[in-house]
DNA sequence: AACCTGTTTGGTTTTACTTCA
DNA sequence: GCTGAAGTAAAACCAAACAGG
């Protein structure tokens, strides 16, 4: 079995797959595609029908043809910013998702809503009546009225008006359907933000309310910073982790150098010429120049930090604690010779 | 007017538990 | 008594909707 998943140009991942189908797909199309191959055990044996690759298009302007939709011909959406020109737009516009269709819709395109649906789809979908006030300011004067399906998945995820759906029961909330999801995402992936025009042709396309892609917008910019901020956060606490590393490091290296110190006093009068360099320039400083310096960073001897920043400063690319041990060594053999 | 942010609401999924063959 | 399937209630999760700034 052998399963493929394609966001994008399906024609290029299915290829194999649709050149074995016969399907016929623009290249132009973009789709989201799922492709599935089964392969039986009984491959030796004459199932040319296990060849057969399944592919779900879950979203309405995928490229397959829905031979699992009455024949029906594929209905295409395009994006509110594309023209009719563009890749992806038809000229079958204006009769979208409509998994939410308003009541009005209802009667004239119920093959249509029935088609759209996903068989293997939970997502339930509701009938909704709109009763609109006066206040254009009341949001609540837009009232859904909306009753749930009671049954199966296939059977909610159609816009039917079952005798249930009668009784009245009053929901605010619906859920998307899968496609009018997937459609909203990619419209999303163009634009994150939507100007009214935009705005109004998409609800049309999806058979949505203006407000519901406003707020599905809004509600996706958010999850979109949330996420965000949760990355962030996690770099922020590896960056944190990693300078507590380090400076725990530099912690141990500098006792290890007063250690060292203290053990050896005689050598640590020596002047430090190769252990300091001028800040400015960058060189090593001359012995005159590094005793005054040493001496200073002795005088200050509370002040480790900046002799750590001067052995930091050595250009020899060791470790400062290398470098001390190293001139530490050198100074024993001189000493024994 | 559009957007952001925090909150509420409710649909869906997961999990833990019970019952029964 | 053990096991696995089936059913169920509660918890957890997530997305739609709302309110206020």
């Amino acid at each position: 079995m052998e399963l493929a998943l394609s966001l994008g140009d399906a024609s290029k991942q299915f290829s194999s797959f649709l050149d074995k189908s016969g399907a016929k797909i623009s290249s132009k199309d973009l789709g989201f595609c799922m492709g599935l191959k089964i392969k039986g055990d009984h491959e030796d044996e004459d199932h040319h029908d296990h060849d057969l690759p399944l592919q779900l298009d879950l979203l309405p302007f995928s490229p397959v043809p829905r031979t699992h939709h009455h024949n029906q011909p594929p209905s295409q959406l395009r994006f509110p910013w594309q023209t009719e020109n563009e890749p992806g737009s038809t000229d079958g516009m204006g009769r979208g998702l409509d998994v939410n269709r308003f009541p009005v819709a209802e009667g004239e395109a119920e093959e249509g809503t029935t088609a759209l649906s996903s068989p293997n789809s939970t997502v339930s979908s509701f009938q909704m009546e709109f009763c609109i006030g006066n206040s254009r300011n009341n949001k609540r004067d837009l009232e859904i009225i909306e009753t749930h399906h009671q049954h199966n998945s296939s059977e909610r995820a159609s816009s039917r008006v079952s005798d249930d759906e009668e009784n009245g029961l009053t929901r605010k909330k619906l859920r998307l359907s899968k496609e009018q999801s997937a459609f909203l995402e990619e419209s999303f992936k163009e634009h994150n933000t939507l100007n009214p025009k935009q705005k109004l042709a998409l609800a049309k396309q999806l058979n949505l309310r203006p407000r519901q892609v406003e707020v599905w917008f809004q509600n996706r910019r958010a999850r979109t910073k949330l996420k965000q901020t949760e990355v962030d956060c996690e770099y922020l606490k590896r960056c944190c982790e990693t300078l507590t590393e380090e400076n725990r490091r530099l912690q141990k290296e500098l006792q290890e150098l007063r250690a060292l110190k203290s053990s050896q006093p005689f050598y640590m009068q020596l002047p430090a010429t190769t252990l300091t360099m001028c800040p400015s320039c960058e060189r090593v400083a001359t012995a005159a120049a590094a005793t005054t310096t040493t001496t200073t960073a002795t005088a200050a001897n509370d002040k480790d930090n900046s002799m750590a920043l001067q052995l930091g400063k050595t250009p020899s690319g060791l470790n400062p604690f290398s470098q001390a041990q190293a001139q530490v060594q050198a100074h024993q053999s001189a000493a024994l010779n």
